[in-house]
DNA sequence: ATACAATTGCAAACAATTTGCAATTGGAAA
DNA sequence: TTTCCAATTGCAAATTGTTTGCAATTGTAT
């Protein structure tokens, strides 16, 4: 959990205005374990009356100062997440049932694959995620 | 390039009615290099008149079928591509240029990682895509 | 305290995608 | 072949998610 400086911090650093909606919305996002659509993110927010639209501009601000990431998760809309801890995810195709993980050898060969690359020679990001049924499900 | 016999069979073996547009979209999708989206796809089958309606409906059931499948390439709409031949992309987040790459060590590691989970023991698929500054913009 | 750019909320617009339904079609069965 | 029916299609309309315009509010540097 981290404390309400904190928060301020990763404003500040990102030379984010310190507003209302903005810490409350990166409470929220702290308080998240998996990735949410704007929509469901909103309602988290409902009691602190912050308008959607200052949400997806928040979460535009906020992706662009690389806080939140974008997971597509296959399905209609998008799915944002906190982006402090670098993680990927697998998904129950099924009952949509979430797993994180991370994984430093996959890491290492993403660097070989873009040194063989011709076109490119770094990798700024990268998005990794596996689909699949969960056992409970199978 | 595939013939019209292999195209009516992969409709064939997908259970699907051999339909004058889903033909054509299967030719079609036969003849982009790239990830497009539904209305990207749309334009290039203007002359043959098929609604941009029919061509969500045969993306989702080709989709359904394995032979289409989503790229997320982190813009604002879905893109679509064959998925006859295993693959992942590098964009450049500048120009979107776009590198295809395979690679059969990440597939060893993306099983390894499996093989790891609590909640999993198998994946049906993964999206895998890589984002940087191609050489030209860099 | 003042000043101004950055941020916000509300209403409205927009774009992409989906749904309902009647007409058409492909292919299995007769 | 012809018949029959479920699957598929096209058109119009609806829905969903997301973005834009603008006036009012807020945060922070001076
Ligand atoms: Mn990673
Ligand atoms: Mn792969
Ligand atoms: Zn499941
Ligand atoms: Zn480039």
């Amino acid at each position: 959990m981290k404390t309400k400086v904190e928060i301020k911090n990763l404003l500040q650093n990102a030379k984010l205005k310190n507003t209302t909606p903005r810490v409350v919305i990166l409470e929220t996002l702290l308080n998240i374990k998996h990735p949410e659509t704007a929509g469901e993110i909103h309602k988290r927010l409902k009691k602190n009356k912050i308008d959607l639209v200052t949400l997806y501009r928040t979460l535009a601000s906020f992706e662009k100062n690389k806080l939140v990431k974008r997971v597509d998760l296959h399905k209609d809309a998008i799915y944002y997440e906190l982006d402090l801890d670098h993680h990927h995810h697998i998904v129950c195709t099924k009952c949509n049932k979430l797993e994180r993980f991370e994984n430093s050898e996959i890491e290492k060969v993403l660097n070989k694959i873009i040194s063989k690359s011709v076109k490119f020679k770094n990798i700024k990001e990268h998005s990794l995620e596996l689909f699949g049924i969960c056992k409970k499900c199978a």
